[in-house]
DNA sequence: AAAGTCAGCAAACAGCTGTTTACTGAATGA
DNA sequence: TCATTCAGTAAACAGCTGTTTGCTGACTTT
């Protein structure tokens, strides 16, 4: 008499599994949706539930808090990333060719998985500690990634394990601060777009002009 | 008899301007400390006051919002660091010593302006857009600046606006980068200090060489 | 000396917050 | 078929939030 029992909570039919995945992914697609105008920092559990369509109690059916549900966001984008990175290592080619490729690549990444990108770039120097350590631990072995391919190439023959990483982590610097140049770009201005993407390659030449004449210090 | 007055909320003697700048700069130094673990967009303003010593209706006889207060942050912090790159930029001689003064300069500014520099990095891309333009604009007046300074040199006296433009847009983001580089150092280890200095230095050096043999794209 | 200014206050407002509780009922496994 | 599991719920908890109000009393001007 005092409460009306809930009604079929889900679109029955579906395996127990499979409804809890769908209510994670929701809670991660909200959240990810309200940290495009907010930071981590600021987002609470209510906001979060409510825009996923969740009971606020049911959140911790799926995290402890919001911070590890940050750190859960961070693995999905870095993934995405990852797999970005790899592609970009693998192409061949003339230096001019792969330049033009690597920005390409960039832009598009951005503008596919822009949410992810901006989180990233967000929360890199966040208030989260433990997601700002999942951003930096993984952009370190991208670091080392991209050194272990660069020392396969002819270019970097004579080059030392130190220098060589000194040069990826330039490199991939410079790749993150391309994407969030991207993400700046007045959403959809392909005007703006292609001036970054100029300036980038521009760099990039630059960088690797600087590589091929490159002798260590202690000469 | 149902409340007693106030007394003496200031030690009087002083004018009050004075006072009122006083407990100004009480609630900019309390925002300052409490970003040092969090993120403007979770800053509240009771929070705020009670760092500072203020009652909560304090703060609007000096700020409208926290995002004003938030902005003269931003103004702040860049004042020091624009004395810092005019220093940066004003230094002469040989580019290795060059190289090794500048980054130097960083060490010693990121050293001395920690908050500062923090609240930079973490709101440069944080979610709370005044205050992100406010940087921006500010960034891309440290970029013109310094291609002007480039421009003075004689190395680059056939470079074009464009091209000194992208050189300089490079030489600040690496600053940037380096300087966050910097804050992440466990807080006054020399040694993580070192060799993040000895890093840039080489990726300056990659660069300026990068730069000497430079030759526009339409060849 | 009298009048005016205004920084700071306490109190009250409605509305929000994270988290725990005891419950329900569909999907699952015996 | 019956017992178990467990994702999701509503309700309640104490405690916090931004902002407005009317007031005070020290400084400042006349």
């Amino acid at each position: 008499m005092s409460h009306t029992p809930t009604p079929t909570p889900h679109p029955a039919g579906t395996s127990r599994a499979a409804q809890k995945e769908q209510s994670r992914r929701a809670l991660l697609d909200a959240a990810l949706l309200l940290l495009d105008h907010q930071n981590l920092s600021s987002l609470g559990v209510r906001e979060v539930t409510r825009a996923a369509g969740l009971s606020p109690a049911g959140f911790y059916r799926h995290f402890r808090d919001l911070d590890e549900l940050g750190v859960t966001l961070v693995t999905e984008s870095l993934g995405s990333l990852h797999l970005m990175i790899e592609k970009v290592l693998a192409e061949q080619g003339e230096p001019e060719r792969l330049i033009e490729r690597t920005v390409a690549v960039i832009a598009r990444h951005v503008r596919e998985h822009r949410a992810h990108i901006r989180f990233l770039a967000r929360e890199r120097h966040g208030g989260v500690q433990p997601v700002r350590a999942a951003i930096a631990a993984e952009f370190a072995a991208f670091t080392e990634q991209t050194a272990a391919a660069l020392s396969l190439q002819e270019e970097s023959a004579d080059w030392s394990a130190a220098d060589l990483s000194m040069l990826a982590a330039l490199y991939v610097e410079h790749l993150v601060g391309t994407a969030a140049a991207f993400l700046e770009a007045p959403a959809g201005s392909r005007a703006a777009e292609q001036r970054i993407a100029a300036r980038a390659r521009d760099q990039l030449r630059l960088i690797s002009i600087g590589r091929r004449h490159w002798t260590s210090a202690k000469g």
